[in-house]
DNA sequence: CTTTTATCTGAACAAGTGTTCATATATTGT
DNA sequence: ACAATATATGAACACTTGTTCAGATAAAAG
């Protein structure tokens, strides 16, 4: 070897996801090409092909360390406290987690569409056994009697509906803090429980 | 004049905009080609711009056509009921227009940042003059205290949020009839704007 | 049947697409 | 210094893009 491998790339590879996570973010997939990307780094088209065998790649390595990142955050909270705590520490987790990377979420909910059938697969794969994480939650606080609801798949999708929703509109300029959007979400995920006490 | 207007246009306008509403929900605006939505209306690129002035404006139409239609529905509802019923008619109103028409709602959704800076704020007037009347409906029902919301925008970004994801996994082949899954979210919005019986 | 005109075709336009590659340029180890 | 090699360039590839338009086609009016 005459040179330490990537003195530049290592510079480089990540400016080139960046850009295009900022790009696709803004105008979507479909819509950018490799030569906005390039200049967005700084670069020509072709040293773009240094860091990706293809766009498709890109948008695939995108989604899918977003997933994997999502899932360890997620995975790597304390898992031995009751459903009733455990489905705060979600709604928590999750939208901080939203709040602060709101870009690559956006990409993951927005693209799906533009990856390839087997790319698809996978990532879906990944994006389901996070939304499974949610309905167990409900299911192991169904058995526990401490929530109350009629169908816990359609309510898991309702909440992490409207937890979505969130990234949309929050740029953190807005008349409520982070903090105070996730209370206020936390409070109604917790309606939405129905906790024994709102029994009739 | 030799010939009545739109003997074949009265046919080739209403296909070339159905045309466009099914490939840009299946595949998104910056996606389609005029030449692939030429070739579902079975017909040659050039004829589409007797339809439509450019790319832009379909889906500018698409859009355009499908808010008016939304916010018309909403509005031909009966008015002179009390929050907590009108808040339950809004549900259902959404839901079933929402689950009847889900590529232009899919739409309306997705390529908000594909409309040019003119035309997008057009557009999202009209949204959000949809969206304000559940905002109004539950600032009604809290000033008679019969909602208890903590934030009523919130609650009401939260709500429209929870059953914009419907239609994005319902297909009418699941396990629940869409007049199941309606009843579903009418409990759910209930215990989210938590009546008085739930006050603590 | 002839004229009028709405509609469609088919080809063309300039510009942009993702991708490849021989060549040049830095940067590092010796 | 030189040699080795990781990165970047810039031009080229074949193809697609949205849009235009002269001319063909078809249908209705007179």
């Amino acid at each position: 070897m005459a040179r330490t491998s990537g003195s530049h790339a290592l510079k480089t590879g990540p400016k080139v996801r960046q850009a295009a996570l900022k790009l696709f973010a803004l105008y979507g997939y479909a819509a950018v090409s490799m030569r906005q990307i390039a200049a967005e780094v700084g670069v020509q088209v072709g040293a773009l092909y240094n860091y990706t065998p293809d766009k498709q790649s890109l948008l695939y390595d995108l989604m899918h360390a977003h997933l994997t990142d999502l899932l360890q955050t997620w995975r790597s909270q304390k898992t031995d406290i009751a459903p009733e705590k455990r489905v705060l520490q979600f709604v928590t987790c999750h939208l901080n987690y939203h709040l602060d990377k709101s870009e690559a979420v956006f990409i993951a909910y927005m693209e799906l569409r533009n990856l390839s059938e087997l790319n698809f697969v996978k990532i879906e794969t990944l994006r389901k056994s996070y939304e499974l994480e949610l309905e167990s939650i409900i299911t192991a606080g169904q058995r526990t009697r401490v929530f109350s609801v009629e169908d816990p798949k359609i309510t898991s999708f309702a909440i992490l509906g409207m937890l979505k929703e969130v990234s949309t509109w929050f740029d953190g300029e807005g008349r409520l803090t982070k903090d105070e959007i996730i209370a206020l979400y936390r409070d109604l995920v917790l309606r939405m429980l129905g906790g024994p006490a709102s029994k009739s």
